[in-house]
DNA sequence: TTTAGCTTGTGAATGTGAACTCAAGCACTA
DNA sequence: TAGTGCTTGAGTTCACATTCACAAGCTAAA
């Protein structure tokens, strides 16, 4: 490792960069320089370039990156290069979003199951995923899964995430707009997908 | 104006504080100090003291914040003291979720109007939206409707993008996953739901 | 009116990340 | 093999954001 420590804004970024890579990929690019990537996932070369650099030496000079190569790089930093299990609680509008965006899937996430309260949900599938009774929720600690999102009303969100701490889970994505409280091991992301709407306005011309 | 420049960062919080406020004033609270307000929100008191500090003098020394003056002062800095119309673009799952997501209304948002290009969906209502033909776009300019949320497939993000500026719109939250260009007059926020998720294994133990 | 106990507001210090710059290195051509 | 043009990697500088520390100011009680 070159450097000591690797800015937290760098990793917040690597999952931007991935996206931009496979997305290039997709469209039979094989190499692309800083200066490419930068200007199609709206950022500046010399950024990406150093965020790179924290990790190792991905590119060629006078050529650039390979891009299969750089983006089987991000996933393994990223732990993405073997599938993560999740599992979602809440389906709901939000709930069933998630379970529909293919968004989880290019990052290598399964969501592997789903619960809800709703005795009329429980039982039925959405997109291959069985939604279960909330109350099995401890069956996550027998199959491994590590991962949970959250998709309840605001006021079942600490409750849920209490119980999926005790069932074993160390990584939580909440949707549900409040700040849940959980222990300092779990990592927690928080999405309220109004709020940074709300910050629009104040950036926007006033007539 | 006590500083001549304000810190993105700050205004990055003020929703997150006014989010806190609201709740709490739900629950019967008429002030709050800023230790209080910090630890409901997930940060720390003097952040949200000198986050506050940048605007005016909203406290009263040894008592706290009025909770209902503050969050009145946090909307008007915000723009959001007067109701914003929204219209929605794409009215799949995401976009689903967005009209029935209560978020956009406390923050004082009016989703006024929604577009899709399935004409299975145009003329039905979603809690009282009426959703129109994609193709009626440009009545945004009459109507003065400044903002504009994307939630339509990746593959017409950049398109719907140009179309919304061309109907005068400023500020759009874009869900896709993928950069849009726009004009430098015009303010873009992209939110991937899978994005920030993707880094959390990065910060969970490995075993 | 005085004192004790809080809590705010803010200048200064510290920490962190962005932006700049350029030497090093590769590919291609002659 | 030498020269040209391009691109990376990383040290340095600069800008911005967080954290600290404490004076100023409010309330309540005696």
């Amino acid at each position: 490792m070159r450097y000591h420590k690797i800015p937290d804004e760098a990793i917040r970024r690597l999952p931007l960069y991935l996206r931009g890579l496979l997305l290039l990929s997709e469209r039979g690019r094989k190499s692309v320089s800083s200066k490419d990537l930068a200007e199609f996932v709206g950022t500046y070369p010399w950024q990406v370039r150093k965020d790179f650099s924290y990790f190792g030496d991905f590119g060629t000079r006078g050529v650039g990156y390979n891009i299969e190569k750089l983006a089987r790089e991000i996933k393994r930093i990223l732990k993405l290069h073997v599938r993560q299990k999740a599992a979602l609680i809440g389906v709901g509008n939000l709930g069933s979003a998630v379970l529909a965006y293919p968004g989880f899937g290019i990052y290598g996430f399964d969501i592997a199951v789903a619960f809800d309260v709703d005795l009329k949900k429980v039982g039925r599938k959405i997109k291959d995923v069985e939604i279960k009774d909330i109350s099995d929720i401890q069956t996550l600690k027998k199959r491994k899964i590590k991962l949970g999102i959250i998709a309840v009303p605001r006021q079942a969100a600490q409750r849920t995430a209490d119980e999926l701490v005790k069932a074993g889970i160390t990584g939580i994505l909440n949707f549900s707009p409040c700040y849940i409280t959980v222990p300092k091991k779990i990592k927690v992301i928080t999405i309220d997908i109004a709020m940074d709407f709300a910050r629009l306005p104040y950036y926007m011309p006033s007539n």
